[in-house]
RNA sequence: GUCCGGUUCGUCUAGGGGUUAGGACACCGCCCUUUCACGGCGGCAACACGGGUUCAAAUCCCGUACCGGAUACCA
């Protein structure tokens, strides 16, 4: 039997994160099995269901690369085939109609008038106590030609009980006494929840449901609603809430922006890390490890390895730098320096872009940046190279960008840092961080003569390097190595009888903006000499 | 209230009769280093509680506590 499962969201607001890693387990393991990953937009609450929140459920789905298969099913369409189904139940007096007035609307909280209406009637209610529950047909028929409203209510035997094998939880068993004779339908003709969701799976042939826990309970109607049906269920698997740090409930009303999936893509999280973290959140392979990729999660994903207690969603409100899951921040730092860069660059192309830093030049013509890297961009990790670059790369060259980035992206969270802590390797135009001026400048008042001071001095140490001949179009033959810079930069600072910590330190907030960064050599190289010699001589960042 | 489920470091988790209870994040310390949020090494830190069963229980059983979910003419 070919798996089919699906995703199955209300559209009454954006892709959060709960929501999102029931699409990804219904991803996986679809894929781990071969089978279909359908997607069914549940718009039956007309009242709260808006094309916005489809249409940024959509974006969230597809930011993480999460693509069903077939075409997307709206479950509003498909109202009328819900109440045929619900009349042929009432026609086969597994249901009936039930002539009680819709109570009015609770004005108080939904969930505590429920609670309250259930205690309240804890002991004397009998959930077959409805008087039209066994109203004769004649009469029935009577007062519903007559033009009385109804609803169509399941009628749930008087005895037994709902059972079936949860892929998570195991066998789940709940007597009838414990259920309602759930509506159906309602006395304005629309199909509810639990009706539709039935019909739906049985018509897109669904093998596995996959979902919330929170829908534990429902599985029991579902199952009584099957069997009037004379269909067989499908597997039911439900997954463990992903809950508040104070255990409570995960609400976009209480958490706001924390938890939607927008959020993370606008944080400049990458959608590969964002799934990665949140494949962990519920679920393990059982091993001692934390990153996959998506062919790995896939190949592992299995049913066995979901887990049945909660998980938390951990972040500190008010705390800039917790303001999401630590994991979930050093997981996407982990992809962002240690994935191949040629897989990275073209997001930070597009931050770029969308900082109006990007230049045509770091991309030329018939030159993709995806294009397998040079050899020395690729080596990755050791951002303290001994190695004497002889020829460097153009400043602003395709080579020169794609060098660059493996240099700053060691120390980078996310996307953003490209645009914001690199902001000076790739503009003029930077901000210098007032700390780093206080700490690195303003403490050493002799820096402010000392450092055009060694702009001169690489000016004469290194007037030679315009005249060597360019080895070939992207690269200078250059002497501003960080071999020769260190000697030069040492000697000065003998001379000055200073410590080098504080040239460099010095020379750091100058050049870059920020207190940290790659080793203060590299930087030099990477920016070139001429920037070096500019930015060195600045007074803008000693008088913002 | 009732029904259902859960409980291993602060968090995500491994382990499921005999382990010094493992890993990751976070935190702390040391090292590297011109700085640093990189890297290396190390540290702190957990089986909710009470009874059983057993030679032996974090692991199996029962109970308690706590937490969560459900209990709609919402989804």
């Amino acid at each position: 039997m070919n798996t089919r499962v699906r995703f199955a969201p209300s559209p009454t607001g954006y892709l959060h994160i709960g929501s999102a890693r029931t699409a990804l387990f219904n991803y996986l393991y679809s894929h781990h099995t071969g089978g279909k990953f359908l997607l069914r937009i549940e718009d039956t609450d007309l009242a709260r269901s808006t094309e916005e929140s489809t249409r940024s459920i959509l974006d969230g789905l597809a930011w993480l690369e999460l693509n069903h298969d077939e075409e997307i099913v709206f479950q509003s369409d498909n109202a009328d085939k819900h109440r045929a189904t619900a009349l042929k139940l009432l026609e086969e007096g597994k249901a009936y109609r039930d002539f009680t007035p819709k109570a009015a609307p609770s004005d108080a909280n939904v969930k505590d008038a429920i609670k309250d209406r259930a205690r309240a009637a804890q002991g004397e209610k009998n959930m077959r106590d409805n008087p039209y529950r066994d109203l004769s047909t004649d009469e029935g028929d009577a007062r519903a030609a007559a033009g009385e409203p109804f609803a169509i209510r399941m009628k749930v035997a008087e005895t037994g009980k709902t059972s079936f094998e949860d892929a998570v939880y195991g066998l789940q068993e709940r007597d009838y006494a414990e259920t309602e004779d759930l509506v159906l339908l309602r006395s304005d003709g629309h199909p509810l929840y639990n009706l539709a969701v039935v019909c739906d799976d049985i018509e897109m042939a669904i093998t596995h449901v996959i979902r919330g826990q929170d829908h534990l309970t429902n599985a029991h109607k579902q199952v009584l609603i099957y069997e009037a049906l004379g269909v067989t269920p499908p597997t039911f698997a439900h997954l463990p809430l992903i809950m508040a740090p104070n255990k409570g409930k995960l609400s976009k009303r209480k958490h706001g922006e924390v938890v939607s999936m927008r959020t993370y893509r606008d944080a400049g999280f990458l959608a590969v890390a964002f799934r990665n973290f949140l494949a962990l959140l519920g679920w393990s392979a059982g091993e001692e490890r934390e990153i996959y990729s998506l062919d790995e999660l896939v190949q592992k994903f299995s049913l066995d390895g979901i887990h049945r207690s909660n998980a938390i969603f951990n972040f500190t409100e008010n705390d800039p730098r917790r303001w999401t899951d630590d994991k979930a921040q050093w997981m996407n730092a982990e992809y962002i320096r240690t994935m191949p860069v040629a897989e990275l660059l073209p997001f930070v192309k597009a931050e770029l872009k969308g900082a109006k830093l990007w230049r045509e030049e770091y991309e030329p013509e018939g030159r993709a940046l995806t294009e397998s890297i040079s050899s020395t961009a690729d080596a990755g990790a050791d951002e303290r190279p001994a190695v004497v670059a002889i020829d460097t790369p153009e400043h602003g060259s395709y080579d020169w960008f794609v060098q660059t980035i493996n240099l700053i992206r060691q120390r980078f969270f996310t996307l953003k840092d490209f645009s914001s802590q690199g902001r000076a390797y790739f503009s003029e135009d930077y901000d210098f961080d007032p700390a780093a001026i206080e700490k690195n400048l303003n403490k050493f008042p002799d820096l402010k003569t000392w450092l055009p001071e060694l702009a001169d001095r690489f000016e004469a140490e290194f007037a030679d390097e315009d005249a060597q001949a360019c080895a070939s179009a992207r690269a200078i033959h250059s002497t501003f190595t960080e071999e020769n810079i260190v000697r030069v930069v040492k000697a000065f600072t003998e001379e000055k009888g200073t410590k080098l910590g504080a040239i460099m330190n010095g020379a750091r907030t100058l050049l870059t903006g920020v207190a940290v960064g790659p080793s203060m050599l590299a930087v030099f190289e990477t920016l070139g000499k001429e920037r070096s010699i500019l930015r060195l001589r600045s007074k803008i960042a000693w008088n913002p």
